[in-house]
DNA sequence: CTGCCTGCAAATAGTTTGCAAGTTA
DNA sequence: TAACTTGCAAACTATTTGCAGGCAG
């Protein structure tokens, strides 16, 4: 894989976030008049099928990609997300096996609401 | 809720799935020329936010919806879905805890292959 | 008979793709 | 320089919406 100057600088991006992000937040936050937001799509989308990022799927709309496996707590509020580990690791095997099932990666989100929107 | 004649047919269909399904499904399964798939999307976002049914997302791509809460095994080489119990019920409460955060519900989706397309 | 629900058609939003030109190794 | 990558514009797909007429309660 080629590290061009637009990659270098999605990986960035990603890689100092501590909450997954679309391609248009990416996007956004490069300003870069000359990169053109199917190159994010197109480069994110590579860097997942190589395995150097996680994606994950948030209010059932976007795709938000991630430097590591976290699961996140998403406030139907404000729409926080809080990062946390991961409560099934190690089981994923377990769960498929009575199935003959090979389990190779899940993905999972939690909804409620933040300490701060909880008074609706 | 009015319980009008597509309504019925549409939770006929999906209290008999065994497998989630989308609203393309449903619209295909009950073949009437007069039922339109706007208004299956509409009934099943309804019934959804009446907590009558529940949604999940699959590939990454489309809503799925199911009468129960279950998770699903899906193969990533025929698109079989399996259900499987919820691994994380009743821990809901103590993953959201340390945060102050109230945890209303969740998805996860686990992904790999099943018995007969482990050969790839 | 009134307000919720539907069909229809058009709009949206996120994502993907074809192609010619630019860039990396 | 050859293969990979990009920008641009257009296409696609799943979903949503406005509106006028229809139907359940």
């Amino acid at each position: 894989m080629r590290m061009t100057s637009q990659r270098k600088k999605i990986l960035d991006v990603l890689n100092q976030a501590k909450i997954p992000l679309t391609c248009d937040d990416i996007y956004l936050q490069i300003e870069d008049d000359k990169l053109n937001l199917s190159t994010v799509y197109r480069s994110l989308e590579r860097f997942y099928v190589d395995k150097h990022v996680y994606k994950t799927i948030i209010n059932q709309k976007q795709y938000y990609y991630i430097g590591h496996h976290h699961h996140f707590l998403v406030c139907l509020g404000c729409e926080k997300m809080i990062p946390v580990g991961c409560h099934i690791e190690g089981k994923e095997k377990a769960i498929g096996e009575p199935y003959g099932f090979q389990v190779t990666h899940h993905d999972m989100t939690l909804y409620g609401y933040c300490n701060l929107c909880q008074t609706h």
